[in-house]
DNA sequence: AAAACTTGACCGACGGTCGGTCGGTTGTCA
DNA sequence: TGACAACCGACCGACCGTCGGTCAAGTTTT
C-alpha cells in the first residue's frame, strides 16, 4: 500500500523519527532500514528526501539549532529590558530544556548528549552558535557601552561563553548509563559546575560575582530526567535557597 | 612472504599509520583495509592486535593523552617553580605542539582536529584531562591557599581552563581546507582568541589582567602550519612586541 | 474534454563495500 | 617439541546508497 504527503509533513516524520531511534540507539547503531521500517517507507522514499544518513543529521543539526535560537532570540531583542537583565534571561534559558518544556521536546535534545553523538552535538552547537553569536555580541556590546559590563572583546567574551555552555556535556553524557547511585553524585557535580560557570561569566563580563546565577534545580532534575528516566528526586545541596526562576540578583554597581 | 615482529612495534606501527591516515582522509573513510594494506599485513593480523576500529581510536587517543601529558606532567610538578610560573609554563605548552617539535609529531596531532574526527577529540581530551585535572587542581589550589590566586573552587576552575583549551578547535578545524586568503584571517582570528582566552583565565583565577599570555607567533604559525602545508608568512598583528618565549608577565600584586 | 505529457513522491531489488570472524599456518622460545 | 604468540586470507553478513521503474495528480495540447 502507498501512502503520499507533502515533502514537507515527510521530511518532519523522518527527523522526529531519526531523533527518535538516534537518541535510543545512538547514530552508528540506527540504521536506514530501521528508520524506513519505522515510518513504512521505502528505501527510495528516504533517499528521495535526504541524499544520505549524514544529509539527515545535518537536517537534524539545523532543526535542533532553529528551536534553540527561536526560544532565545526573542529575549536576546526584547529592548524593554537593559542589556543585564536580557543577558541573564537568555543565560537560564539555555541551561537548556526548560522544566515546563513537554517530553516530546526533551526527546528531541536527548540525541545530542548521548555518548556516541559528538558528531551530532559539534554541528548543532555550530548552527546555534552561528545564530546565537552576533545577538549575544552586539548585546554584551552595549553592555560594555553603557559600562554595565567591563570586557575587552564583546565578539570573543560572546564566543566564550557560548563554548563554556558546553562544558556541562560531558557531565550529561555521563548521565546516561549511569546508575541511580552515580546520578546523583553526577547531578551534585552539575549543580557546583554550573554555579560557578555563573562566577566565571560574571568575572568575564566584569561584573559583581553572584550577578549571574545558572543553578535552577527544577530545570537540572528535569533535564537529568531526561537521561534517566527513572528517578527519584534528589536533595538539592543547598535546600534554603528558594528556587529563583529568573535568577537575577542584582547588585548596586 | 611473512615478516613477524613483536606485539608493541606492530601495535606502535598500526598506530602510525592510522593516525596518518585518519589525518589525510578522516576517521571514517579510512578502512581497515587500507590500513593493513600499507603495512602489508593481513587482516587477521589487525584483529589480533586490536579487536576493532573504535578500538584503535581509543589506542590512538590514550597514545596522544599521553604524550601531552607527560610533555606537561612535569612542569606542573615542578617544585622549583612557584604556582604561578608553573601555571604559565603549563599553559604555554598546552597551546600545542612546541614549535621546535618535529614534523613527525606535528602530523600526530593534526588528526585530532580534522573537520570528521571529532570522535577521536573527545576521547583524547577526555583521557589528556583525567591526567592533567588531578594535578592542575592542587596546582590551583596551592595557589589559591597562598593568595597568589583567587578563585571559589579550584575543582571546577581546572575544568573550566581544560575546556576553555577547546574553544580553538573550531577555528583550527576550518584551517584544514581553507584558502590561503581565509587561513590569513583564520590565524589573526585564532591570535585574538588565544590573546582573550589569557585575560579570561586571568580573571578566572583572579589575578591581575595581562599576566597570562598566550599568544605566541611563532607557535601559532607553526600550528597553521601543520594544517595548511604551504603558507606564507603572516605579518603579525603586533609586531612591536618581542617573542616571548616563556610568555609570563609577573605584576606586583 | 480526452489524450499526451510532466512532475515528484514513492517503491524495492540489487551492488559494492566494509567491519569483523574463523580455521589454519608459521615462527619462537622455554 | 610442544605451547603460544604472530600472522594469514577466504569468507560472512550487514549496511549504505543506486537505479530503473510505478503511480497519481496536475498541466498542456489537440
Amino acid at each position: 500500500m502507498r501512502v503520499v504527503k507533502s515533502a514537507e509533513i515527510r521530511k518532519q516524520e523522518l527527523l522526529d523519527c531519526a531523533v527518535q531511534l538516534f537518541g535510543t540507539q545512538g547514530y552508528e547503531a540506527t540504521t536506514i532500514n530501521q528508520i524506513i521500517a519505522a515510518l513504512n517507507i521505502s528505501k527510495g522514499a528516504f533517499y528521495h528526501h535526504y541524499s544520505s544518513k549524514e544529509d539527515l543529521v545535518e537536517a537534524l543539526a539545523e532543526r535542533h539549532a532553529r528551536q534553540v535560537a527561536d526560544r532565545t532570540r526573542h529575549v536576546l531583542e526584547d529592548e524593554s529590558l537593559d542589556a543585564f537583565e536580557r543577558l541573564s534571561v537568555f543565560l537560564s534559558m539555555m541551561r537548556m530544556s526548560k522544566s515546563e518544556a513537554h517530553a516530546g521536546m526533551q526527546a528531541a535534545f536527548a540525541p545530542i548528549f548521548q555518548p556516541g553523538n559528538s558528531h551530532l552535538y559539534e554541528r548543532s552547537q555550530a548552527a546555534i552558535a552561528s545564530v546565537i553569536r552576533p545577538i549575544l555580541r552586539d548585546l554584551i556590546a552595549e553592555g560594555i557601552a553603557d559600562r554595565t559590563f567591563d570586557s575587552a572583546d564583546p565578539d570573543e567574551a560572546a564566543d566564550t561563553i557560548l563554548h563554556l555552555m558546553g562544558s556541562i556535556r560531558p557531565l550529561i553524557t555521563e548521565l546516561f548509563g549511569a546508575s541511580p547511585l552515580e546520578a546523583e553524585a553526577l547531578i551534585e557535580r552539575l549543580v557546583r559546575r554550573l554555579r560557578f560557570l555563573g562566577t566565571v561569566v560574571d568575572r568575564i563580563l566584569g561584573i559583581p560575582e553572584g550577578s549571574l546565577e545558572f543553578v535552577d534545580h527544577e530545570a537540572v532534575l528535569s533535564m537529568a530526567a531526561v537521561c534517566r528516566p527513572g528517578l527519584r528526586g534528589v536533595e538539592p545541596s543547598a535546600p534554603d535557597l528558594p528556587p529563583v526562576r529568573l535568577s537575577a540578583t542584582r547588585d548596586a554597581r
